[in-house]
Formats: C-alpha cells, structure tokens, sequence
DNA sequence: TTTTATACATAAGAAATTGATGTATATTTG
DNA sequence: CAAATATACATCAATTTCTTATGTATAAAA
C-alpha cells in the first residue's frame, strides 16, 4: 500500500477506525477516502483490501450489506458489536506502538 | 517481535538507528537494547534478527567484524557509508508513517 | 548438575501484501 | 461516437516478513 514497509500490518487498524467514524461504507469508497485523507501519500491495493474485508468479515468483526447502486453493485460494511470493541484495542495498540517506536528513534525524550 | 502486527516492517529501521546511535553493536547486544528501551514491551527474535543482519550486510547497509570475546564468537554490525544515508531515509519515513496514521486515525486534528 | 544466559544460525510454515489479471457498468474526453 | 478512465467487485501466484522450533556451543548461576 504505502512507499514504505511501516504500512506493512496496519491495514486492518485503518479499515476498522473508518468505518467507526463513517458507519458503513462499501470497498471503494474506503480506497478513495484513505488516498484523499492521506493526500495520495497511502493507496490502498484492491489486492490487499478485498481479502482483508472478507477476514474481518469472516471473524464476525464486520456486517455486509449489498446494494445496488446505478446498475452496479456495492458492498457496504460495518462494524459489529464486537467490530467496535476490537476497533478500541487496535487504536490503543497504534498507540502504543508509536510511542514504543519514538522511544526508540528518539531516546533522549524517554527515560533512558 | 510485537505484541501487534504494527511492527511488522519496523525491524529494520530499529535496527539502523540503534546503529547510527551506537557505532557497533553485535546481535545479541540489540536484542537486549531493545528490551531494556522498551521495557519488555518489544522483543526481538532471533527468528527475525539474524536473517535481517544478513539481508542488510547483503544489500552494503552493514559492515561486518567478527570478535572473540571471553571464548564466544561475537559478530559485530557497523553501518556502512550508503547504511548512513539509508538510516536517514527510513527516519523520515517512519515520521511519515506516524504522520499518515494519526491523520487517519484523529482526523480532528487533520485539515479534513 | 541442571538451568539460565550468552551468541550465533537455519528452516518450515503462517500471515500480509504486491502486482497482475479478470469481469462488468458508467462516465468522460478527444 | 469511440476510446479511455472511473467505478466496483474479485482472485491468485509470488514475495516479503515474521514466528516458532530446532540446532550448536560456551559461561555463569542456582
């Protein structure tokens, strides 16, 4: 997805706190919102986001609904109960995985 | 190494800035810099870290020098001329990084 | 003396992503 | 109006990265 290897594993993370923001959206709206977001710093691959959508589907985290909009056909996701309660663990991990990160990269502003 | 998939892809740039920060250092050496920095929160395995010291010193990131020390083999890591100008390279996108997801993930704060 | 620590290494398998390819409709552009 | 682009889904082989297990060997601690 992204010029470096950090985006690597944070896909999931970014799909999960769109759609706690935006309550449902369908696979290429969510391409579109993160490359607007991000300025076209971040493309989302359709290779990397559809399998990825099926997955969290797959675990009960997200609820499809298909529509049909102008003659073609849209899934729209959202967030389960549970979807939303995995969202809040996945954001305190980013979280803390970038703290972790700075500490590393910036030492002289942690303890050590 | 984590406890969440977010470090995956970050191996390599802790590894570079430990470097750029301590002039030589052997594996295990950095496995442990790492735990202490982080307070057990980040365990490097060795699964992980032999392979990436061999891929860098590969790819002219790292220079290599073997030592004896108390009857064990140490094989010290040294960044290179072109491992410099990569560890700044890998910085500044692992500010990127940080930059992108926290625009994605407290939009608030982002011109959106 | 057995376990833990130090210090290296490899290798099978899992997981996530890339990049290509495929299908189909709608819209824009030359 | 024809061709290109945008919209909207999907799959799949190959690659990358990492986990988990295994192996070798010496030193120190329990």
């Amino acid at each position: 997805m992204g010029n470096s290897k950090l985006y690597k594993g944070s896909l999931t993370t970014i799909i999960m706190k769109l759609l706690a923001e935006h309550d449902k959206m369908y696979g290429y709206e969510i391409t579109q919102k993160v490359k607007h977001l991000t300025k076209g710093e971040l493309n989302i691959t359709e290779g990397a986001l559809y399998p990825a959508l099926h997955k969290l589907e797959a675990d009960g985290l997200l609820d499809v609904e298909v529509k049909k909009v102008d003659n073609r056909l849209r899934k729209y996701y959202k967030l389960t109960e549970s979807g939303m309660k995995e969202t809040v663990n996945l954001l305190t991990e980013l979280q803390q995985y970038i703290q972790t990160m700075q500490h590393l990269v910036n030492p002289k502003l942690s303890l050590e």
